[in-house]
DNA sequence: GTGAAAGCGCTAACAT
DNA sequence: ATGTTAGCGCTTTCAC
């Protein structure tokens, strides 16, 4: 293929690069003759400016990478295309690494983010280890984590307020009558599903009821064999509802517990509010338009050498889709 | 930030740039106690890669760009997933960049990703005009269509067999007794939504039914007001079935529709068969992963020089989800 | 109003 | 086995 420099340009003129790239660049001391031919030229064979060469030379790229877990999970890719729709007005471009919850290819996502010189990242992290994140603040690398966040590690977070989001499901099913409420969550290293445990809990305590460790039952988001584990549960344990820590795994294990006996499922992430699905469920998501909007606003203002750090929680509430 | 050079490497060990770059490419000219000095100071001042700099100085990225019109879609946030994987196990890493079904947004995105110097790019085009693929085209860049694709235009493309999936969706309303289905179809810009049109009304012309142009309903996949825009539908035609142009668009009418009738609904894309959900519905997808794995076959082959034109249709079934 | 030239970080060809 | 250097395309500073 061909590609187009300011040098073409500027040979088949009879003018230098320099000129070029002021016409190109809009800087305003060029003869209004010599702008519009520059123009009509550039035009005409079809030039597109070479990033790697405006990064080599300015050291930034307007760029920003946005590097999560499960791109096809609805919840995140609605997320990121607000992410990328508000950055894009911002004149920055977005791109988008996939790490399927595989910590080393977190790890490679991160360097690879990196190699193309982006100006900051937005990282959901698997939390396996925390590697990535240590080595993002080893190097300064603007950057903050969204939808979840360690403990123990004191860096700028945008998450839902997920201990919220626990007691609203708790308060849900209290005022539905139910006494006996099973956490389908998610592995113990991700933190926010613990709090959402933890949510749920506080409002059962509030109640009189208290909620012991063994009804928290971690699943993977990404078992093939949630049937069969399911199925399990439903033996093993007494309960008299559900609260699943997504909307994902609240569907898949939904109809296979309904077939022995119907008790209200919560989830998380209300995805209906955004995807439409018909049919009836009840699961907790972020009001407005969850933490897209505030995460990248943490990102610029971390771009533009902010060192405060900031822990964001966006608000929740219940949502109760009926057809 | 700080970012470490090669430079910075080779100063601090009193060796020269070019040393250092045969170390951390794997070129094997360097003595075994070098070679290890790079490695650990490499490591240990978190060197990453400039990509900017490699590709101005290779011409390449291995990067490729892949465009779509709604990336919170999950039928090609899954392809897209599935594209990602691949190309990552062959070393390349993936942009993605979102349209929102705009065109002005798809062509800037076009430039954005020639721009950053990608090797090639797959566009699932909006098809309000064809401006972007005859950009393309005219630079010579390497590039296929997913998805969709323009009759008009003789170029590359990966899409499912539509017209296929027409006809099985019209030979299942058949054996259920249907006579007189409904398209509810995406804007007649999109050719694709014609073939599953085309495939329908040959599937009941085979029974002896004739489908006429005015049960193709146009409607945007985008539509604020799908409620509303049903319930005239329902008013105004008389039919007994519905064909909608993608399940996106099947969850937003059929529980309009059922309010007042209920009546078989077939969709397109089976999401469910990677994104379960607890309902049961009726839809055409195409088999194995869909078009990911060839799109970035064909677009390998055209980044290699292939001068070829691929039409590559996948094939497509039926898919009946039961809970 | 335009030209000339340095230099961003890197690779590869050529020297030693 | 290691050093030296040109040059990828661009922006910017300094001349004229």
């Amino acid at each position: 293929m061909k590609k187009v420099t300011l040098k073409d340009i500027a040979n088949k003129l009879n003018v230098t690069v320099g000129t070029v790239s002021h016409v190109l660049n809009g800087i305003d001391d060029i003869s209004v003759e010599t702008k519009m031919k520059v123009l009509k030229t550039a035009e005409k064979m079809g030039y597109v400016s070479n990033n790697s060469a405006v990064s080599l030379r300015l050291g930034k790229t307007n760029t920003i990478a946005v590097i999560v877990p499960d791109i096809s999970n609805p919840h995140i890719a609605y997320q990121i295309k607000l992410i990328e729709d508000k950055l894009r007005n911002l004149n920055y471009s977005v791109i988008i690494l996939n790490t399927n919850e595989d910590d080393s290819l977190e790890y490679k996502a991160i360097t690879t983010a990196l190699s193309k010189q982006v100006d900051g990242v937005l990282l959901c992290p698997c939390q396996q280890s925390s590697n990535g994140v240590e080595f993002l603040k080893k190097i300064e690398m603007p950057y903050a984590l969204i939808g979840r966040y360690f403990s123990q590690i004191d860096t700028d977070y945008i998450c839902a307020d997920d201990v919220k989001g626990g007691y609203l499901a708790g308060k849900y099913l209290i005022e539905k009558g139910c006494k006996n409420p099973l956490y389908v969550g998610s592995y113990k290293y991700i933190e926010v599903g613990n709090n959402r445990f933890e949510g749920l809990k506080k409002a059962y305590e509030e109640a009189g009821i208290t909620i012991d460790e063994e009804k928290y039952i971690p699943i993977s988001p990404v078992s093939e064999n949630i049937n069969e584990l399911t199925e399990d549960i439903v033996k093993k344990y007494n309960f008299d509802s559900i609260v699943a820590f997504s909307d994902i795994i609240a569907f898949e294990i939904m109809p296979v517990i309904n077939k022995v006996k119907k008790v209200p499922v919560v989830g998380f992430d209300a995805i209906s509010s955004h995807l439409y699905l018909p049919f009836c469920y009840a699961s907790v998501g972020m009001v407005n338009k969850g933490w897209a909007d505030k995460a990248t606003e943490v990102l610029l203002e971390k771009i533009n050498g902010e060192k405060r750090v900031f822990h964001e929680l966006i608000d929740v509430k219940m949502f109760e889709f009926n057809i």
